[in-house]
DNA sequence: CGGCATCCGGGAAGATACTG
DNA sequence: CAGTATCTTCCCGGATGCCG
């Protein structure tokens, strides 16, 4: 028996740029692989282990349990168990993990820029969502007082737009002004790529309920940065 | 002779998360280790190999060789050579690189209020300038219309302080309002520690030149969010 | 089934030495 | 000084299997 697991105590010696400088340490905290995108996927809420997983492809098990022990460790995230009628675990962001949201638009915002962005990849719920709070338009939207349904797959959110801004969270819709019911990417295409909603209603791959003439506007309230000139 | 290079014919086989997510793009450029802190470095303007490598304690020649490469690839940065007085080879960032400043601040205003950042390690002359563009406080400073000089070991810089902003370049300081010459880490403890300018030129570690009054008010503009409480 | 440990192969990171 | 070559270490990714 050598399983003496010399390895942590408790406390990690992992890799670390011994730099004073807080982006630095912010790259110790959330520079693994996946880990902002872990973050990303717990943006709107807390989420179960597979869940999480069913939202990555490409992550494996034993990465993501790395990824949640090193961000429970910094303080980013914790997890709880819910009541017991459904006694499942969850993880979920601390109130200062929560505000770790301007890292990912920054980062959203400046790579949606990208000679190299392929935006006909595979797209989850959240990172959509996520990406309406990133590039909404306050200057067109201050003066909307709307509540916008979102039926993607099995999941519904509710968005709140008022004041410029878009607060979004899991919840039911049946009080929505308007609601879009597809695929994250059909959505995508609507907003981000000009295609216009008959086009995808009549192509049965999206359905609008509710206030038409306000989602034909509020489609328009995304817009793209101008990308970059392709590589020389 | 297996030397066959076979890994990569212009096109880079690296891995990628395959995700539209524009974060997740951004991930792909400068997702890698230390990217972003050769981003960093080269934020104020162009530097040579040995420059960055000297600014970036641990990192080794070959992974700065790789950084530079893929970054060039992802349209981040370019190699240039200077005129031939002195023909010697800079790496500067596109403009678009240096648009990814904002992804540097949002991490390193986040990662300020970590319960294990550490403040008292090394701290490169670029990150303490660029923290200070990060954590001006524009309400403070907005009625305020100076030229600042920092003396940074060899190198020395000219702060713009205007209409709430500060920019900053490495500039000569003759036509500065104020100066300040110390180790960047001596500043840092200055304007984040609080440590008070006097006592600091009494040890001998700082200097300041020019309007000392303006010092005194210059270094209380940065206000340090509050620390989250320390792991339960 | 969800969460986590273990083993393994490949590849990136880290350290050192070497070259133009 | 600006990288390149080489070797070691360790992380990532996939598979399997244990256990509640």
């Amino acid at each position: 028996m050598k399983s003496e697991k010399i390895t942590n105590e408790g406390e990690s010696r992992r890799r670390r740029y011994e730099d004073a400088c807080a982006a630095a340490h912010g790259l110790d905290l959330v520079g693994d692989r996946w880990a902002l995108l872990v973050m990303r996927e717990l943006m709107l809420g807390p989420k179960r282990f597979g869940d999480i997983r069913a939202s990555l492809p490409g992550i494996s098990a034993n990465v993501l349990t790395q990824r949640l022990e090193d961000l429970e460790a910094g303080g980013v995230l914790t997890r709880r168990k819910l009541a017991p009628p459904a006694a499942v675990q969850v993880y979920e962001l601390t109130p200062w993990g929560y505000q770790a949201e301007p890292i990912l638009q920054a980062l959203g915002r400046w790579a949606a820029r990208s000679p190299h962005h392929d935006p006909t990849l595979p797209i989850s719920a959240n990172s959509f969502l996520l990406s309406l709070r990133t590039m909404l338009d306050p200057s067109r939207a201050k003066d909307l007082d709307v509540r916008v349904g979102f039926r993607l797959g099995e999941e519904t959110f509710l968005g709140r737009l008022r004041g410029g801004a878009l607060d979004i969270a899991p919840h039911t819709i049946e009080d929505a002004d308007v609601t879009f019911a597809a695929a994250p990417a059909i959505l995508a295409a609507a907003i981000y790529g000009g295609q216009p909603i008959e086009a995808l209603e009549a192509a049965g791959v999206l359905r609008v309920e509710g206030d038409r003439s306000l989602a034909t506007r509020f489609v328009t309230l995304f817009p793209l940065p101008p990308r970059v000139e392709p590589p020389v």
